[in-house]
DNA sequence: GCCTAGGAATGAATCGTTTCATTCGCTGAG
DNA sequence: CTCAGCGAATGAAACGATTCATTCCTAGGC
């Protein structure tokens, strides 16, 4: 039912090769048989078959991508470079979102196997350095996205999140707090650790500063709303001064939690950090102090050094970038 | 290099009709059998090949969606709503972001097209609907979503953006505004149209309420906020006293314009509603007031109409969602 | 001991495009 | 007038999975 080449070639009265080659590479064919062919396929409609195409090519044209969540604003930001990037090579970008599900993770791997992608970039949830290994060796490049390849295995596009961290929580310090507390989880995502393990070093500066680590499920603003009840419904007297959240989706149901739910006063009885700077962060009830990260710049760079390894002999390259402070109302000093 | 079929039924000693029959029928096998190619292919390390199954099946196992703007929470709430929805069928979404540019909505049409998805999910920025016919007759359904079908040619899936938008702006009347100004654009784009005529026919009900109409180039915080800055700057006299903005993200562009880089007061200079009821509205500097869409829900009734298509005989069919208001600070009666 | 029913396995044909070794046809040099 | 050279066009083979008409086996009935 649907037209082929062959059709084509049929009204054009020129060979099935001779179609492609219009296709592919118009200026090996005489202007007047390009013309002819064009006309044709105007006049069927003719819509190229991708899939005979990857068939034959062995490949598809895209990459896949695996984030946490598309919820979050800095991962479609990651997306957005990443596909702008992928354009210049006529590529396409497949979006997967894991949420943080291994299993969800490991079936978009499968789903991007089978599909012969050109390469994968993934921010992992689980340790998927064999999967990814498996990939490489049938011919399917990785690059991890926000968080360092372990084992330098992989090239990887980050952000210095020991960095980031450190950097929050001085900046805590330095603004007069002293009780601070971690809000993030699952600690075995990469990035939460780091950032606690930089928050860590920032405290151990300190000696009359402490860390208390209050562990979410995920880093969404659901999750920090609940934890942000359970800061709001102890003793004042039993609270940090100071929190510093994973990330800004826990950040704002943080103040959803304290500021519009509860009578805690954001920056004066908890001052409130937290990371990614999303557009929505210089908006919020009080507008919130945050860790900056060139998140486009992430994704279009991670597909740099996809293509690199696509094209053949490139070395593995960590990119690390470094987070930048920016400040608000959130974490002013107390008066 | 990659290993096919051939390779797996060569190891299992048996024929490549029946490697395919273990993999997609494996009751129509022999249970030692299965066990045997089971071994072959886990030993080599197998991995379908998605081209040649979908060349042979004439179609993919995916779903194009196309939206106006994937950092619009809006739109990744419906995105997750119908791939939850897709995945009970097997069917995976391919995401497109058409950034209202009509360019890369077509090419993304295209892509859809060559890929021979099941389907196509759309908001539309142009007309598309002559692209649409020409899908469908080659065997592709479309659905449209967040819009109605002008000429109920299309199934849809839609809230009505005209009661949503009398919602917004009768709320604001009541609570005591005259002077309303609507925000947002471009115009062409359907949700923003519609929602303007509710907000028109709103302020029709009342002799003495206004309304002044401020287009905008797209529906983001970015082009909020700039908005925002011309309301700021004017003389207080030449100022509406509230705003209703075509959505969220615009609204929260208008806060930080007028509240955190003016000093204009919300809700007491101008009070301000939005539209989506995203997340962040909750927890913005003045909570906002928004209009409520059941997003994922959308997103999830959209393939199932698109499936309905896909098997055949289904009518068209208009699903209309109604909008909900929800009150917040942002639109407090004046004291 | 023969025949048959039916489960199990086979393998050639097919999907639509691209590639590439060949063939074709023409022009201009000798 | 012949032929080398060259641009243009050809068409068969290949990509890898699925399908289905056909063949092969075996167990059980008579």
């Amino acid at each position: 039912m649907t037209i082929s080449v062959k059709d084509v070639a049929a009204l054009a009265r020129v060979s099935v090769g001779t179609v492609s080659n219009v296709l592919n590479r118009p200026d090996k064919v005489a202007p007047a048989t390009v013309e002819r062919v064009q006309s044709a396929i105007d006049e069927l409609g003719f819509v190229r078959n991708d899939a005979a195409r990857q068939l034959r090519a062995g490949r598809s044209r895209s990459i896949g991508l695996v984030v946490l969540d598309v919820r979050n604003p800095f991962f479609t930001d990651v997306a957005r470079g990443a596909e702008r990037r992928a354009a210049d090579d006529d590529l396409s970008i497949l979006l997967g979102n894991s949420d943080d599900d291994p299993a969800r993770e490991s079936s978009y791997l499968d789903l991007f196997e089978q599909q012969r992608v050109h390469g994968v970039l993934i921010t992992p949830v689980d340790d998927v350095s064999r999967r990814l290994e498996g990939l490489r060796s049938r011919g399917i490049p990785a690059v991890l996205v926000d968080r360092p390849s372990d084992g330098m295995d992989f090239s990887s596009v980050s952000v210095d999140d020991v960095a980031g961290g450190r950097l929050a929580v001085a900046h805590l310090i330095e603004s007069g707090r002293r009780r601070i507390a971690f809000v993030g989880g699952p600690s075995t995502v990469r990035q939460v650790a780091d950032r606690l393990e930089g928050a860590r070093s920032a405290v151990a500066q300190h000696p009359d500063a402490s860390l208390e680590v209050i562990e979410t499920g995920a880093l969404t603003v659901l999750e920090g709303r609940a934890a942000g009840e359970g800061l709001r419904d102890r003793d004042a007297a039993d609270r940090p001064d100071a929190v510093f959240a994973a990330n800004d989706l826990l950040a704002v149901g943080l103040l959803q939690a304290l500021v519009m739910l509860g009578s805690v006063a954001v920056p004066d009885d908890i001052a409130i950090i937290g990371y990614d700077d999303i557009d929505f962060s210089a908006a919020t009830v009080v507008p919130l102090s945050s860790i900056r990260q060139p998140s486009e710049l992430i994704g279009r760079r991670a597909v740099e050094l996809l293509l690199d390894e696509v094209d053949g002999v490139a070395e593995r390259e960590q990119v690390v970038f470094q987070p930048e402070l920016v400040v608000r109302e959130s974490t002013r000093p107390r008066r």
